[in-house]
DNA sequence: CTAAACTTTCAATAGTTCCTGAAAGACATA
DNA sequence: TATGTCTTTCAGGAACTATTGAAAGTTTAG
């Protein structure tokens, strides 16, 4: 495959440390992952330090990896005990080696249902729990006469939809979960009451 | 909120002013919401604010909302601006008032899929777009023997299931937001190679 | 058991983001 | 246009998070 290139060889490449350009571009991907998983509400680093791993032949060492994303070793140590407790890299021992070298995890499935299952899950059950406790108390509130019977009504219509959003969210994930297909037209209903 | 972190200290209130329970309950709900928000990657206000609003029988003024979420007015007029621009809010100006009211938009349908059309579909293609340039600088590496044939084979492999992986996302969002059915097992296929 | 090679923890600090009060800006009424 | 009311902007400060270097902890080889 002969592609007429850009760059030509004079290009001595000065400033740039003795990395090719690969790494600048591998850098890149880490980034744009790194955004990815933060707007998922990971820290940054923990996307970028997984792709970096995934994209790696051959597992790294913590200096090797603290050297490609620009990060004390400390820290990198942090980083990949939290990757680790997410199941997302894999800690290998080489036998002569003393120390650790990290893989990373590829079944990215098994890395979103995790993450799924453990924090969304719990994350929408603690919404569904404080509705249920604001409805209970809405039956005190009647008694003592903070709402008006009017007011009342319209504040339990409106708990009762989010009461129900919160189901329709664990039975999304659910589904998800389980493989099943996700109905987006049933979440649509609940979630756009009057169309 | 990267670890899966146990109730935050932050949420904790002070005291509760003599306000009644039901406001008790109510900043209970916003709470919730505002932590689902979080996860979603706004602000936390954001969500608390928008919940006050939703479960209001009337409109409230800037000052009102300052007081019940306890944030000052500027800070109040910045929040309510931003939840403006994501349509989350509405501006009603009453006849005889001089100050502006707001009021919830109640179609969290509308509100979902244009977050995800604003945000998350161009996350998604900005990761695609990276991919891609790492993919082209992958030539110029292999010209300059920064990587070896086979690594370069491993690495164009992983690079191609990053790739897909994009796709999929773009077409489960396309799906969702079109109201069709998101079909799982496809995400499964690409996101689990091997299973 | 000891030393060498790494890793992890932790207290200090650098860096960000968030929030506020004051002041400027708008708007509606007279 | 002048006035009073409300909103928005903005610079400074408070609160929070992230990052580091040094020290303590582990593990393995000899």
């Amino acid at each position: 495959m002969p592609t007429p290139t850009t760059t030509d060889a004079r290009d001595a490449r000065p400033a740039a440390p003795a990395e090719g350009r690969w790494h600048e571009a591998e850098r890149q991907v880490a980034d744009a992952v790194g955004r990815l998983m933060e707007f998922w509400g990971f820290r940054r680093h923990l996307g970028r330090v997984w792709t970096v791993l995934y994209l790696s032949p051959a597992p790294l060492a913590v200096a090797d990896l603290a050297e490609r994303v620009q990060l004390s070793q400390s820290a990198m140590s942090l980083t990949l005990g939290e990757l680790g407790n997410w199941g997302a890299v894999k800690k290998t021992r080489l036998p002569g080696e003393r120390r650790d070298y990290f893989q990373a995890e590829t079944s990215i499935w098994k890395l979103v249902t995790r993450v799924m299952r453990q924090r969304e899950l719990r994350l929408v059950g603690e919404t569904a729990e404080a509705l249920d406790r604001a409805e209970a108390l809405l039956d005190e509130a009647r008694k003592q006469d903070e709402l008006s019977p009017k007011e009342l009504r319209f504040v339990r219509k409106r708990l009762g939809r989010l009461r129900l959003l919160t189901n329709v969210g664990e039975r999304v994930l659910g589904s998800f979960l389980s493989g099943r297909a996700v109905d987006v037209d049933a979440v649509r209903k609940i979630a756009e009451p009057r169309a």
